[in-house]
Order: structure tokens, then sequence, then C-alpha cells
DNA sequence: TTCGATATATGTCGTATCGATATATATCAT
DNA sequence: ATGATATATATCGATACGACATATATCGAA
């Protein structure tokens, strides 16, 4: 899904100035599934003002600085809803962890326990984050997203603590083969 | 994690060509957890040649076109581990799925059907991908990734399955409260 | 009181990566 | 023999990332 719709649906949902698309996408309602940075959001932005799919007003702000918040247009809106109607793409899904855990026989237990911990923490913190999307927001299709990654993260860190040990274990094993070895 | 150290890791765990790198990161043994595309490929294959991290031969075959093979050196096995030591940086996840899911009330209850139907039958072909590399292969650290996986993926599966008429119910409702106030 | 840290806010620029396309060889079924 | 599929390498424009620059304002600490 390119940043065009990914900026759509988030001013579908609400008014935005750049930065808080950026907030949206990696701490808000959609950063649980959506990241975008700002070398993508400003141009986009520009583009879609010319386009017509979204208008911008200047707000004067006591404390801060000045901001430039969108909004989505009719235009806009009928673009969104069309992307909608095509069959959404798969999951991109990379993940450096998987690839260390894979390789754990060549790195040493301390290396392969601080990784799996690393992960533990952030699995606990993406739960409660998922968890306060949750009791803030009533709309169905939002609890229904929500309860998925509750339960989908919630089998993850399961997993990883279940199975931390066993982990740490084969850690440097392939380095220990090589010292019998000589 | 760089495309470098992906295909660093690839060579690592086998001998490969450019076209067989590509197949082991979408559909071999890391297509779980990794994917790469030929125009990053054959160029970083490239730099690496240069850089002394890997050495490519080319081999002649009797009903397909040559291919040149390559091979991790020690120059590029040590910086390969060195990589693996540096703490994994979180998991890249982007999911239009649950763009399309949060947006149900915004679309029709069919494209939501087809919606949901096309992510059962893509989560059930990676439970068996992933249950095959893990019957394929006794590896320690490989037969764990796998569990993780199936784990996970069996999760995400069972919940889909029990919520998949929710979400189709909720499809369409914005549109039918647009009439309703007619 | 000024220094550094943090938060808000917009924007650019080099680089990495993707996705589509081109080209070529060979097999196999229609 | 024609079209589809698989193997194999490579390039190129478009897209997106990640780091940096710049500016305003608050707040606590030196």
């Amino acid at each position: 899904m390119n940043t065009q719709t990914l900026i759509l649906a988030i001013l579908n949902f609400e008014n935005a100035s750049g930065y808080e698309i950026k907030k949206q996408s990696s701490e808000g309602a959609f950063s649980y599934f959506v990241d975008i940075s700002y070398g993508s959001i400003y141009p986009t932005l520009a583009k879609l003002e010319a386009d017509g799919l979204v208008i911008g007003r200047s707000e004067t702000q006591n404390g801060r600085p000045d901001k430039k918040v969108f909004s989505i247009t009719a235009k806009g809106r009928a673009e969104f809803i069309k992307t909608l109607m095509s069959p959404p793409a798969i999951d991109k899904f990379k993940s450096e962890f998987l690839l260390v855990a894979m390789c754990a026989d060549l790195t040493s237990p301390e290396i392969i326990t601080k990784a799996i911990d690393k992960r533990i923490g952030e699995m606990e913190e993406l739960l409660k984050v998922i968890g306060g999307l949750r009791s803030d927001c009533d709309h169905p299709a939002t609890q229904w997203i929500t309860s998925y990654g509750l339960h989908v993260k919630g089998a993850d860190l399961e997993f990883l603590k279940n199975n931390r040990d066993s982990l740490i274990a084969m850690a440097g094993q392939a380095v220990k083969l090589d010292e019998a070895a000589e």
C-alpha cells in the first residue's frame, strides 16, 4: 500500500498536519500495521493537495510552531474508497530477530539473551499500545483489529517466554563444535 | 537489515546463484521473514564480490542457461558474524488487510468476504510452507524458529476463522447509516 | 541564566530498495 | 509450432527510507 493511500486513510479518520500523520503512523491508531517516514509524508501531501484530494490550512498556535492542518476532500474520499475495493496485498514482514535466532549457534549465549529479552520487552510494549488503542475507541472495526492484534501478539509473547531458555541453550554451539574438532 | 547481510546469511547457509538467492528469500528457508528483489540481489552480489566477501564461479548446465554460483569467503563470514552481534532491529510489518478491515464499514460485505477469505487462504499456505521447512531440516535453531512461526501463525488463522463472520457483519455500515439519514 | 534536553513542526537529500521489464535458453503440453 | 512455464541474469525508473537541517518553545539543571 503506497504512501498516498495511507495518508488518505489517516485523513479520512481525522484532520492532521504532517507531523501528526507521522505520529498516527508510528505511535497512534495506525502504528500497529503502518509506518511512514517524513521523507514520504511531506512530498506526498504536496502532491495530494495539487491533485485536489486534500486541502491544507495554516494554523497559528501559542507556545508552538505554526502547523498546516490537512483534511480530505470529497474527491479524496472517493479515491480512497475506490482503493479499498481492490484485494489487499499480502502482509509485508521482515524480522532481523528471526535471522539472528536462526543463526544462534554462530553467536554467544550473551548475544542471544540480549536479543530475546529485547524482543520480549518490545512485544510487551506493543501489547500495551494495542490495548490502549482498544480502550480509546469503541468503533466496531477498530475493536475487531485490536482484538486480532492482542490475540496474535499475545500468542507471540507466550511462545517467547516459554522457549526463551531453549534458544539461549543453542547459542555458540557451532563455535564449540569447532573447538572440539581441534 | 540490509540486502548485503541477507545475502551473506543465505550464502553462509549454502552456495547459490542470484536466481537461487531469490528463491530462498521468497519461497525457501528464509521466505517466512525475508524478501529481496532481483533489483537488489544482482548489484549487491557484484559489490560483495568486488569487496572480497563472496566469490562467484560460472557453471554450465545441461538443459538450462548457465549460472554463476556464489560462495561466502572467510572475510565474508567474519563480516556476517560481526553483524549478527549487534542487537536486531524491531520487526517491520505492514498490512493492507488490517487497513481494509479497519475501514470495513466504508466498503461492502462482498469486498470484506473476499479480503478475509483471501487472507485465510494465504495463512493456510504459509503454515504449510513453515511446516515443510520444519520437516526438511533438523537444525535446532531452524526447529526453534519454525515452531515459533507455527505457533504464531496458527493463532492468527484461529482468530481469522473464529471472527470471520463478525467482521463481514460490520461491512457497509457507514453506507447504511448514510441512507438512514436521508 | 544559559545550557542541554525534549517536544513540536516542516522540509530536503542521498541512498537503498522495489517492481516491472528486457533478454535468453530450454522443456513440455496442446 | 505455439504458448506456457521454469531457469537465469540484468537494468532502470519510481518509490520510500533514514538521516540531517532548520526553527520555535518549554523546562529542568548547572
